[in-house]
DNA sequence: CCCTTCACTTACCAAAAGGTAAGTACCGCA
DNA sequence: TGCGGTACTTACCTTTTGGTAAGTGAAGGG
């Protein structure tokens, strides 16, 4: 659990896609990234209704491993931290966006909840 | 447990879709289907290395709920069971082409492990 | 006569994922 | 003096996910 277990063997592309994206809040964490450019911890978090400070943190470790952001730390006081999407990240995004798209469409076609939150900028475009 | 819990509410699209794929051999039974049309329990039981028959048949119970196939009962004995995509399946399954290019060129990228299976359809094709 | 095949179900268990709450250390503000 | 903000870590617990092994019941083959 220390070191990363996410490395295969694999049975197709789908495999490894998904292995790096399924984590509850990944998928949104790449989307803040990809609509902010550079986003701090503490913004992050007021991003993603109801996430813990201990799977945001997780989460990121996580994807720095997996290549798909990058973590910069400014050595302030308050602490600083940044992060924002390698280019692997941002192909994986970009590889998101039909996923996103039938998604919507399931929400239509099953007429689904989605979180009451209008404002933020996540459920604003994606 | 008993009833699907797999409906949100969700924050975006992604969320959504991920929500109807994630399970260790989604992807998989997806891909076997959209490869061969029609396929009956125990082909497909074949075709994944390492399911259990629990895990599948709950995978394809969810699937179903989730009117991603259809399941076609034939009252004969020995049973007969056939699965096969839905429009909306099928719809998922090509919404996912471009995430298992990006998976590839992560297993490219990093060296990643792949089954050795080279004449599993899934693995031949996917 | 027993073994296998078909498509499952059930009970039990282990591992992984995720949540809660607290602690850390330093700063600015009132 | 004490609160809030910065970015975390740690311990503990619950929920979810997946795996193992067995049972079902009728038919066809050796």
């Amino acid at each position: 659990m220390a070191r990363t277990p996410r490395l295969g063997p694999y049975i197709c592309g789908i495999d490894a896609a998904l292995d790096v994206v399924s984590g509850k809040w990944k998928g949104l964490i790449l989307w803040e990234l990809h609509a902010h450019g550079v986003r701090r911890f503490a913004e992050l978090r007021r991003a993603l209704p109801g996430v813990s400070e201990k799977m945001l943190t997780q989460h990121l470790r996580q994807m720095e491993e997996d290549e798909l952001i990058h973590r910069t730390v400014y050595a302030e006081v308050p602490p600083k931290v940044e992060y924002t999407l390698t280019e692997a990240g941002a192909a994986l995004n970009e590889a998101l966006l039909p996923l996103g798209e039938w998604g919507r469409d399931r929400i239509r076609r099953s007429r689904l909840e989605v979180v009451a939150d209008p404002h933020t900028s996540v459920s604003a475009t994606a």
